[in-house]
Parts: structure tokens; C-alpha cells; sequence
DNA sequence: CGTACGTTTGAGGGATATCAAATGTGGTGG
DNA sequence: CCACCACATTTGATATCCCTCAAACGTACG
């Protein structure tokens, strides 16, 4: 389960690891090496047109919000942000990229990236020219259908989000923001309790929708009450099952709903 | 420019209306029968597959929850919300779908419903079977393009929404609600200054993050301002460039951004 | 005509932003 | 190696936006 995406595993027959692992010799795009019933020599194919991973630093740009869109990003190792400028300066963190995910599927639709993408620590990088990439899936009808379900999946989290941002409440959004990184991490096949944060609490909060010294100090409760332990960037979580019913919350941490006809 | 989608058209070759009217004989599917270098054949094509509209009325459901995911759904006329259930009996209004738009894509991924759809007044809605669309695509690239165009542009507007949530004070958000339903009514022919509310004002607190009580304040406050005239769900705004003002804010509607490296 | 519900308006409180300042940390140059 | 600076983080005090509670009113529908 290391190196595989949960999602693109289920509902898939299941395939030899051989195939896996010769998709991924470029430890390329295991979000899109997936897609069953691909012969070796489609596989082969997939694999040409990935650029090798280059090891990217803090800062770099993936690309600027403007540019022209030519290729998507995966995420080997390390941690990319995206962010959107909002009108007047400042910024929206839209997402932190963990090892495996995918970057800029938003910027097929206007051929021009509306946001930017920065690596947050040393990070390799996998390149993915997108006009090659769709060449290539007129002619697999199982690669086709694996991009539909990667942008659907897409559509699906940033749903999530906005469910996140539109009534939850500060603890609520935190905590749920600790399980997103720790489930994540697992399925990488790393730690879900004991990682490091390679953003900062800044960052945290923007995209949270809160203020700095609100992460500040839900961290300190969380500490105090025993769910986690923070050493500056070092993170524990040591009672998942204590926050995942903070998540869910007693459904009641903000607003209301709506009602029927 | 009618009932022709600004997005679709924009980096299309110039087609001839005619082969628009016979794609859309049906009245089908907007969004999707625009993909320009279709033949006549493959027009016809595509527009075979499309189920006719039937009319719908107030409370109807397209798809529920849960619900296995076979078609995806264009409003002709009439207008539709999603909306998913937060744990615990409460729930999210995902989004409003005026004619013209798509609904359903986030399901592909998962192949399963997550959200629900309800008809908000007698409509019209065309469904498109999914598994039939997607064959069509492997076929005719440039149909495959537009929908990948499709679900990029689905993200790019969740994205936009995040910033809304995350950014944004209550009065920006009911701003931009009101101009982005201007903005496609306007796009399908329709004023964009004299329309009605399908939804009721908990629905719009409920999308926008907020409490019914304060949306009805900003309606309220907008008309006293001059910007627009309400009564009861007959909505006129009256100074357009006002309201955009307002959405793009002073940028410090609310929090604040992160800094660099 | 009555009941239910959607909408509006008012009063009050709470969650979280904002302001301010102390402390900790990492990097740089002397 | 230390002094220094910039900045990240934490902590405290205060302000404010918006939610919550409550009630009146309007409207729709049986």
C-alpha cells in the first residue's frame, strides 16, 4: 500500500506490482501510473513522456499564476503550496501538495495557470507536458478514464473545503486539517502520527480561513488537552481517534442549515 | 452570444451558428456541444446520446446522496441546487446551477454520488449518460478537450469559492453571490439586473457561510445603499459597478496572507 | 381563516480577528 | 563564536463581526 494512492487502487482489479513498479520507474506519477489494464507497452508509453524528477528548493516556483499552461506537476518527495492572489496583494493558500498528488489540473480549462505553485522544502518534482499526456489518452481508453476520475476526485476535495470554510469552526478546521496531513502521509506509507510541518503556521491559517495566533493557540490547547505534542515544526499526534470526533463535531460548531420546498 | 457559454467560446475557432443550433437541437447540452471541429456526423453523435429533457418540478431530486453515479445533468431551464450532508443532520450548499450548466461531475471519481440534487422551480433538465459521453470522447478528441476543459473549470470555480470562504466578510460574499448569478443569467441571454431568487434566503446563508438573519440584514443594507432594490425574490441591482467594488473589497474584508521563505 | 414557515428586525453574547509585545529561532556578518 | 537582525511563534488584552436567541410580521397553502 507504500508508494499507491488508496483511491486509484479501489474499484481497480487488482494488477501485479511488477506493473506498478515498471509504471513507476520514474517514481513518476503514481497518481497516473494506475490506471488498469494498461499493457506494458502503454505503460511504457506513459512513462516516456514524464520529464525525470529535478530536485527543486524552498522558493522555486512549479510555475506563476499567468503563465501559460503546459504541463501538470507530481509531487515525488516533499511539499509544494498553491496559492491564488486575491485581488490588492494578498493571498489564498489553495492546497500543500504531499508526495504522489497531482498540481494544476485547474489550469487546463483557461490554458493559463490563475495560480501559483511553490515548493516548500527540498522537493523532486515530476514534470507532465499535458498535451503529450492527452494525446495519450485518446488512445487508452483506461488512461481517459483514470484523468476523468483524477480531475472528478479533484472537484471532490475542494468540495470537502468549502464544506471546511463554511461551517466549521476553528478547532473543527485544525483538527481536520492534522487527519487530511496524517491520512495522507499514511498512504504514502510514512508516519500518520509523527511528521514534520514544512509550512508555516502563517500558512496554516490562511488556508484555513483563520488568523496566526488562532493556529497558535489551538496548537497550545491541543497540547494541553493531550491530543498532540508540538516541538515547533515537529508534530505527534497522539489520539487520532480524538480528533476525528473533533471533526465531525457535534455538528453544531457554526451555522445553520437550510430547509426543504 | 446567447446561449453560449463565454468560457466555451473563447479560444474556439469561429463556428458557423448553424452547427451550434443542430448540436443543440435538444437543447441539450450547451456547455458540451460546443467543442469546435466536431463533424455534422459527430455532432449528431453526441446529441444522440443525450436523454430529451423532461420537466421537473420544486423538490424533485436529480440524484441523491449516495446514489450510483450514471449520468451527468444539464439544466435547460429552471435552476437546481447540490448540497451535501455535514455529519450530523445538517448540510452544505454546494452550489446553485442556473441553465446552461453542468452537475455531477464530482461524482466520476468515486463512481458514487456524494451530494445531492433538488430542483429549486419547474425545470428543464437534459441528462447525459456518463458511461455513452465518455466513448464518445475516446473518439473525437476535441470532444475529450472540452471535457477536460469542463472539470478544469468546475475546479477553477471551487477554487474561486474557497477564497470567497476564506477571505472574504459577509458583505463581500453576498455581493459576490448576487454578481455571479448576474454574470451567468447574463451569459444565457437574461438580464443580469432584474431577476428572480429560486433560492430562500437560509439556502444563500447556507452556501455563502453565513446566518439567514445576516443575509436578510444585507439585503436590507444593500437597498438602503442604493445598490439594489429587493422585493421578496424579485432581485434589481442597480449599480453593478458598486456591487464589484465591494467584492473586491478594501482586501481587508477579513485575515490576513502568508509571507514567503 | 389558521397554521406553518420564510423573512425581517432587535438585543446580546461569543468566537475569533486585531493590536501589542515578549520570546524563540535561524541566518548573517563581524 | 558571538552579536545582531529579521522573522516566526507565542501569549495577552481588546475590539468587532456575525451568530444566536427572540419576537413580530408577511406570505403561502391547505
Amino acid at each position: 500500500m507504500n508508494a499507491i494512492e488508496d483511491g486509484l487502487l479501489s474499484q481497480q482489479k487488482v494488477i501485479s506490482l511488477e506493473t506498478i513498479r515498471v509504471a513507476c520507474k520514474n517514481c513518476s506519477l503514481s497518481s497516473l501510473c494506475l490506471p488498469m489494464g494498461l499493457s506494458q507497452e502503454d505503460v511504457e508509453r506513459l512513462d516516456d513522456i514524464v520529464k525525470r524528477a529535478r530536485p527543486l528548493h524552498r522558493g522555486d516556483y512549479l510555475f506563476r499564476e499567468g503563465d501559460r499552461f503546459r504541463s501538470l506537476y507530481v509531487v515525488k518527495t516533499g511539499s509544494v503550496k498553491t496559492f491564488a492572489p486575491s485581488p490588492e496583494g494578498s493571498e489564498q493558500v489553495l492546497g500543500f501538495h504531499l508526495p504522489g498528488e497531482l498540481i494544476g489540473l485547474d489550469a487546463i480549462d483557461k490554458d493559463i495557470h490563475a495560480c501559483s505553485a511553490r515548493v516548500l522544502e527540498t522537493s523532486a518534482i515530476c514534470e507532465v507536458p499535458f498535451a503529450h499526456l492527452e494525446e495519450l489518452t485518446a488512445s487508452i481508453p483506461s488512461l481517459q478514464h483514470q484523468m476523468y476520475r483524477l480531475l472528478s476526485k479533484e472537484i471532490s476535495q475542494d468540495t470537502e473545503m468549502l464544506l471546511l470554510l463554511g461551517k466549521k469552526n476553528a478547532e473543527e478546521r485544525l483538527a481536520a486539517f492534522l487527519l487530511s496531513l496524517s491520512q495522507r502521509l499514511h498512504k504514502r506509507g510514512l508516519s500518520p502520527s509523527d511528521f514534520y510541518l514544512s509550512m508555516s503556521r502563517h500558512e496554516i491559517g490562511n488556508y484555513l480561513g483563520l488568523a496566526v495566533e488562532t493556529v497558535s493557540r489551538l496548537f497550545t490547547r491541543f497540547q494541553e488537552d493531550g491530543l498532540m505534542q508540538v516541538d515547533r515544526k515537529h508534530i505527534q499526534l497522539l489520539n487520532l481517534p480524538a480528533l476525528e470526533t473533533l471533526v465531525v463535531g457535534s455538528d453544531q460548531g457554526r451555522r445553520q442549515q437550510q430547509q426543504p420546498g
